[in-house]
RNA sequence: GGGCGCUUAACUCAGCGGUAGAGUGCCACCUUCACACGGUGGAAGUCGCAGGUUCGAAUCCUGCAGCGCCCA
């Protein structure tokens, strides 16, 4: 590791051969357990697989920095810690996709055929569906790529097809023709998650439809006239006064001349519209249930396009909204269309390609949802899983309650394929595991496979389990089921946490524990624990997406950044239940944080080339364990103060870890390296960091040895965060001849207890006095080089305490040198601290002015404190009822505020005695 | 229509019953031999508004306003 090292750090220089090597050595590839009975803590976890067409966003990458910290640091501290990579297949999107590339040669899928066009998408999975993982790889995520998955795999279709067939046998999933969400331009069926709804500015159309006995009409009002063509009836509420007579009376249908009943439902609401609602339960879902309630015939009007078939008469052919207008003026011409009103209304919108959702009657294949969701919400209910932030569950819950049974039919050929097959001969079906050679009915031979594919999700929904192996009970299935942990975005709870846990749950409780006893809910659900995170939105709160073009791409943020500066930007942003603002100029501070560490380090080693030159080795703990090195008892001051902060630091990160807080966990640790070891500890150890000759050698050499073994416990504590940088700087400090293969391989700094008051009170004191110096020697405008002395004055203890750091408090706040006085001060620009007070001697005079001004505005805020400490002080109810704690801080602050004050009045007081000189 | 959340320094956000915090930005000085992606010092907030509970409220409750999300 050459020395050389540039002034600023460079990511870009480092990050690649580290992304490489961590994949190269294997090094976070966690082999099946052979003895699933006896093995260290867990933590398994699963990524949310990214869509194989997918690019890597903002989304994943907050995702993926979150779990990779996790794992790191779990990783770190003992656990057996397995994290697996996959993807998806996505269906629409990829089918989309392909179906795009087959365009641009002028041909379209059907034209290829299913057969081909499968291996089409194959083709483009194989050339580009790795661009993700690889995304994925330069992030660092320390995934167990030996383990990669994708949800087509054979292995897994295999585990979907028994899952299929096992909830067909259970009587869990049934077919039939319902009302379904179409997309006309995907041409399948979706699930109500899929469809998104829009409010807009529509109308509402009033149409009167003539009683086919001539004696009158009734209007009815609809969103929708071109699905007229299909209405089989008339409905208004049976307590509406105004259509009692009409009840069971014929209409004539307008266009159409099909006669249609007037009937009494209860879903006709006599406050919309005109209070009559006609009827289309082939292509309305409300209209649908109406229908089964008055066993009335549906008429399907429309075809897989979102165009009029041929049961719309003279309108067949035309597009649904050209089939409006037409409607529309040839109700007006023949004097049926009573008003148009505007109305606000919300349409379904595929999710995928924002095609206006066509509510259509078809036959689909359904999973009886009920039963899978009492037991999801069991498990919630009993704890068996924790949601973190806590409010999720209550959205959980939320729809768990008002589920509907879920149509996991799709009209796509890139999926799984549903196995069941129809027989030519008597029109059942049959649902096996194998290809049947004969029907299970009726034993013909003609039979032919579904040709629908299943819901993405349902696959996906299996994963927990699948990935493991089963329905084969193998010993990952029994080492590392269920999971530790989910991460991912809202955005997914319930296409995905919710389908996991009602299908993990309803799998696993079937099979039994390693020990082979009866597996309960606790240990049947998919992962323990979920942790929600935020959106990542752009600086100025908007949602990132193409249309708007604010959408940011991280690797671009990276190769400007560094992957470090964006991981800890996200991480520290990362608080739980707040969506992230990314702001670039955070990054950028972050950077410039992880450049701090580059040159603390480069600090370091050109000390240990000092040393070298010298002929002094240092040795460098090769431990991989936890502990701290600590100094020796008769150590210097800021030795024990910078270990009792990193030890503080380790507690805090811990705690902070153990609750999902990664933004006060990256805090602490930017506060340790920066405002503690950089600013402090570092300035304060060159002093004894002096290798010349003639300097004591064994000083330097416990000092440099201090320096460096604190700064690896401190590149550990950083390493799951900043894994690249602290990588780095790792193998530079061994020299190249590291204890482990990698920083992520050795033990998380763990805090333990440590008596550290003193040190640590005596250093703020210092620190407070250094800055007074400091403070006092720029309002006096001493030059910034300009050594001054400084007089002192201070308590016994106080002052043996500063005197035994004489050394740093000179050089850090620049004093030639510290003089005692027997006496208080009473000379113009006098510093009071808490247990001091000091004064410089620079020759240039006072500005009488200023310091009075100075002094009178201190004084003032000390006493307007004193005076809200005085009244709370007085306030009996205070004293009776404010816990001891509290009443004794308040009075020592009054007693320090007494202090001031008076220190405050006298040096205005010595001010005047100059002044009247 | 139902539900949830947010509103704290110029910006982005912590804090959620006991002395208002961080990062960035801003101002002044300093190119000191780790770092100008730096150092030192400094200025900056009636914690959305109005009530209430409490000895004490940014923090709890109620109402209002604005913003956002989810579900129908």
């Amino acid at each position: 590791m050459p020395r050389d090292l540039p002034k600023a750090y460079d990511p870009t220089a480092i990050e690649d051969r580290w992304a490489e090597y961590w994949v190269r050595e294997r090094l976070f590839e966690v082999p099946t357990p052979q003895d699933s009975t006896s093995l260290p803590p867990r933590f398994t976890l699963l990524l949310p697989p990214p869509n194989v067409t997918g690019r890597l966003h903002m989304g994943h990458m907050l995702n993926q920095t979150e779990m990779d910290i996790l794992t790191r640091w779990h990783r770190m501290r003992g656990d057996l810690s397995l994290w697996v990579p996959g993807t998806d297949h996505a269906g629409i999107a990829t089918q989309m996709m392909v179906e795009r590339q087959v365009a641009s040669e002028g041909k379209t899928r059907q034209q290829l055929g299913r057969e081909a066009f499968v291996e089409r998408v194959w083709e483009w999975k194989q050339e580009y569906g790795g661009a993700i993982l690889d995304q994925m790889k330069r992030l660092g995520a320390s995934v167990d790529w030996s383990r990669e998955y994708f949800t087509m795999d054979e292995r897994l279709s295999v585990a979907v097809k028994e899952a299929f067939v096992r909830l067909h046998e259970q009587g869990l999933i049934y077919r039939g023709a319902y009302i379904v969400n179409w997309c006309p331009r995907c041409q399948t069926a979706i699930s109500d998650l899929e469809v998104v709804h829009e409010e807009q500015q529509g109308k509402l159309y009033e149409i009167r439809y003539l009683l086919a006995d001539g004696s009158g009409s009734v209007t009815i009002a609809t969103t929708r006239p071109e699905t007229m063509l299909g209405d089989v009836a008339v409905v208004v509420n049976p307590t509406d006064a105004r259509y009692t007579h009409l009840h069971g009376k014929k209409l004539r249908l307008p266009l159409t001349g099909r006669e249609i009943p007037i009937l009494p439902d209860e879903w006709a609401n006599p406050e919309f519209g005109t209070g009559a609602v006609k009827v289309t339960p082939a292509h309305d879902p409300n209209d649908f249930a109406i229908a089964e309630r008055h066993k009335l015939p549906s008429i399907v009007v429309m075809d897989e396009t979102a165009h009029m078939n041929a049961e719309a008469g003279s309108y067949a052919g035309l597009d649904r909204y050209e089939a409006r207008k037409r409607i529309l003026a040839d109700l007006e011409q023949q004097g049926l269309l009573a008003g148009v009103k505007d109305h606000v209304n919300s349409i379904g919108k595929c999710d995928r390609c924002k095609t206006v959702v066509e509510p259509r009657l078809s036959t689909q294949w359904f999973i009886k949802i009920q039963p899978l969701a009492n037991v999801a919400k069991e498990a919630v209910k009993s704890g068996a899983i924790k949601f973190t932030p806590e409010q999720y569950e209550k959205i959980y819950f939320e729809w768990m309650n008002n589920i509907h049974d879920w149509c996991i039919s799709r009209q796509l050929w890139w999926g799984h394929r549903i196995p069941a097959w129809h027989c030519a001969d008597c029109r059942e079906i049959t649902v096996a595991r194998e290809t049947p050679k004969v029907c299970a009915h009726c034993g013909s031979a003609k039979m032919t496979q579904e040709t629908d594919v299943l819901d993405t999700w349902f696959s996906s929904g299996l994963l927990p389990f699948t990935v493991f192996g089963w329905p084969a009970q193998t010993p990952d299935l029994a080492a590392f089921y269920p999971t530790q942990l989910l991460v991912t975005g809202f955005d997914i709870l319930f296409f995905w946490v919710a389908r996991m846990i009602m299908l993990g749950c309803h799998f696993m409780l079937d099979v039994p524990m390693p020990d082979g006893s009866k597996r309960a809910l606790a240990d049947a659900v998919p992962f323990r624990e979920v942790y929600i995170h935020a959106l990542v939105r752009d600086a100025d709160r908007q949602k990132m997406s193409k249309t708007k073009g604010n959408v940011i791409d991280p690797i671009d943020i990276i190769h400007r950044y560094g992957t470090d500066a964006v991981r800890f930007t996200l991480a520290s942003m990362a608080s739980p239940g707040t969506d992230i603002a990314f702001s670039e100029a955070r990054t950028e501070g972050y950077r410039a944080f992880a450049n701090k560490i580059w040159n603390a380090a480069r600090f370091i080693f050109m000390q240990m080339d000092r040393a070298n030159e010298a002929g002094i080795a240092i040795e460098l703990s090769r431990s991989r364990r936890a502990e701290f090195i600590l100094p020796d008892e008769d150590a210097p001051l800021e030795d024990h103060w910078i270990t009792a902060c990193l030890n503080r630091c380790a507690a805090e990160v811990h705690q902070s870890l153990v609750n999902y807080r990664f933004d006060d966990a990256a805090n602490s640790i930017y506060r340790f390296f920066w405002g503690e070891f950089c600013d402090w500890y570092l300035e304060i150890v060159k002093i004894r960091l002096d290798f010349n000759e003639g300097a004591d050698r064994s000083t330097a050499t416990s000092a440099l040895s201090m320096l460096r073994n604190i700064f690896q416990s401190a590149l550990r504590l950083l390493s799951p965060f900043m894994p690249f940088l602290a990588e780095e700087i790792w193998h530079a400090l061994y020299e190249g001849r590291t204890p482990q293969l990698s920083i992520a391989l050795t033990e998380y700094p763990k805090a333990f207890d440590m008596e550290s008051k003193g040190v640590e009170s005596a250093m703020a004191m210092l620190q407070s006095l250094i800055s007074d110096i400091r403070n006092l020697r720029k309002e006096q405008n001493v030059p910034e080089r300009e050594p001054v002395p400084v007089w002192l004055y201070a308590a016994d203890e106080t002052r043996q305490a500063i005197a035994r750091n004489s050394g740093f408090v000179r050089k850090l706040a620049k004093a030639s040198e510290l003089r005692f006085s027997e006496a208080p001060l009473n000379t113009p620009g006098v510093r009071q601290g808490l247990e001091y007070q000091l004064t410089i001697e620079y020759s240039q005079s006072v500005d009488g002015a200023a310091e009075r001004e100075r002094l009178t505005k201190d004084l003032a805020r000390f006493e307007k404190e004193m005076q809200s400490k005085q009244s709370q002080l007085h306030n009996e109810g205070f004293l009776a009822k404010a816990p001891a704690k509290v009443v004794d801080g308040l009075r020592a602050r009054a007693n320090e505020l007494t202090v001031l004050i008076e220190k405050t009045r006298a040096a205005l007081d010595s001010l005047d005695v100059v002044g009247s000189r």
